[in-house]
DNA sequence: CCACATGTTGTTATCGATAACAAGCCTGAT
DNA sequence: ATCAGGCTTGTTATCGATAACAACATGTGG
């Protein structure tokens, strides 16, 4: 029943209807319609009944900038992420804001236009701006980066990379156990050692899954093969399978990301070295196309969606009850074996 | 030099400075900060550099909450995206950011659970709740969707997938050309005719790019086979191509987007028929895979970047000027020859 | 029947910025 | 010299909601 009755506000411009507006037509205050529209306990439900059929009439909705100003509240929380289009940053992106959704808060999105410290925290300061009650950082942050912590201080912070800052949450998949979980299950196969190729070291998740594979062969008594780099990118796996490709006996390769690992199985077989025939590969992700390429990839699976709701319960734990110590919580990566691994047949 | 000074107000608590804090510390009145803060011209540049000075010996950062109210302008903007990580929406999420910061603009993120047009509406309803003051539709809309209609009408609504409802400014990549560069390719190939796996109907994308399949086989004098249809996701392009694979004289195929067109290449191989040398196939999107897999995609470039730059100029221009009517533009996308395709080897 | 707690509603002040207007000063043309 | 008009700055009212407080009604136990 939504007529949006519009006033003739001095200058003759239309303008959406106030609560005093409400009010008048409902013939209550305007702090009465406030207390309905914010549930508040004590109204007679009569009068309820009647603010909310006035509210309908003239097709009254909120402003929220008058509503922030007057309590101090935005009901927005940031997102700060890369600008690349990647699985991870999206499936983030979109569990922080479905979280964020069912707890009554709307998400502010800046993209940080490098990793430089300066740049995260030119992002975070445009949120800032924006008077957020928390961010979302899907980026990884250098621990002591003082423009960014300083923001941190003031505005409750989670990171879901790992980083480690002094005055931040942290909800983050464990890291290292994905890299063991990969580079055991290629042990199990038989492989005599397993290399790794990983991401840069800016990111945690990049040294946290180095780590959990140097662990694993050292556990296990492994020679450490020399360790590649790549930047995420499917033309970096690429590189690094041109490398690997030419080393008779690299048959086992632990690579970081689905799309690095595409590119170097598809160096792999320009030189001539099937998949999993000579070499078995490992990715980390499981992207939607992980189980369509040939061959469809073996992958540790990262919970996306659940870190993301963690990381804005957690946010909005902080933002309740600011006194509340920063946590650290870890999430479980599980290991989804496909095609792109078999056992050592040297 | 921000030293963030912060007072105490009447409770105890801190606070951040006003503008009014600042104009004290400047010795000025609170309108000279704000002709600084917002770049008015009559302002003696001695004035305008003590201020800036104070600005930054306390720490100020502007409530964005009261600039929206005294103002009336809010300085964001919305987009509306599916809850899916696929490259196209983050792409696109990530090109209208940029480009709206540039302009100064905030951007507010909004998912649809679905593409019904109930929940585009309540994803609109959301936005126009923060008072966005121009939304981006990364979603199709179906003609005719009063909901959606009735936001447009009053917030300046821009759709990129060519969806045109009454009242918004489109902004799209010309699909009918997209079908029509893919299934040309193809047949110059010398194929004699073109398969095709289309999108979901709702989607003007999907359509569009049928309409220009079939009007280069109709053109060309070719027999125009059936349709298949998936819902964008590798999956739904295996099953086809389960089916596809089948037909021995399905030779060319064009997959309407790179995730279906992996999906189907997938299923190709395992009934043993060889991509491109059985059969050619042509994706759409250009996703940073498309290179990697194998065999490298033969694709429809979409300049995604473009699209959302273009679609937020369009946005600036209808929130200055509210009375310049609707436009549409299309913009070119291009065709990326890789090994998925092959001449016809009958 | 009174004192006091509780429930319901209204009043007033306030959040922090900007628009609109006003006022003083300086310049240059008449 | 004088006045129009532009530049610079300040004053006041206002945006729309909520917090804090006040006021009144109602109910309850002594």
């Amino acid at each position: 029943m939504t007529t949006n009755t519009r006033r003739l506000d001095a200058s003759g411009r239309t303008r959406s209807p106030s609560m005093a507006d409400v009010a008048h037509h409902a013939g209550v205050s305007a702090q009465t319609v406030s207390r309905v529209l914010s549930d508040h306990p004590n109204v007679q439900s009569a009068t309820r009944e009647r603010v909310l059929r006035s509210v309908d009439q003239l097709g009254y909705r909120m402003n929220s900038a008058a509503r922030a100003l007057s309590s101090g509240r935005t009901r927005t929380i940031g997102v700060v992420v890369l600008p690349t289009a990647d699985y991870s940053g999206s499936a983030v992106t979109h569990g922080v804001e479905s979280a964020a959704r069912r707890a009554g808060y709307a998400v502010n999105i800046s993209t940080a236009s490098s990793l430089d410290p300066a740049a995260i925290a030119a992002a975070m300061t445009r949120l800032d701006e924006q008077s957020v009650e928390g961010i979302v950082l899907v980026v990884p942050v250098p621990t002591g980066t003082d423009a960014v912590e300083t923001i941190a201080r003031r505005i409750p912070t989670v990171t879901i990379d790992g980083s480690r800052t002094v005055s931040s949450e942290v909800v983050a998949i464990d890291q290292f156990e994905v890299g063991r979980l990969a580079t055991e299950h290629l042990l199990e196969l038989g492989h005599p050692t397993v290399w790794h190729l990983a991401g840069p070291d800016e990111w945690l998740d990049s040294t946290g899954r180095a780590a959990g594979w140097r662990a694993a062969l050292a556990e296990a008594g492994r020679e450490i093969p020399p360790l590649l780099h790549g930047d995420w990118s499917p033309e970096s796996g690429y590189q690094a399978g041109l490398l690997l490709g030419r080393i008779p006996e690299a048959s086992a390769v632990f690579v970081a990301s689905d799309e690095m690992a595409f590119g170097a199985i598809r160096a792999l077989h320009e030189l001539g070295r099937r998949v999993p025939d000579d070499v078995s590969v490992v990715g980390v992700d499981d992207i939607a196309l992980a189980a369509y390429c040939s061959p469809a990839l073996t992958t540790v699976a990262q919970p996306f969606g659940e870190i993301a709701a963690l990381a804005v319960e957690h946010l909005l734990r902080r933002i309740d009850d600011p006194s509340s110590p920063p946590t650290s919580t870890d999430v479980e990566a599980s290991l989804v074996i496909r095609a792109s691994t078999a056992p050592f047949a040297g």
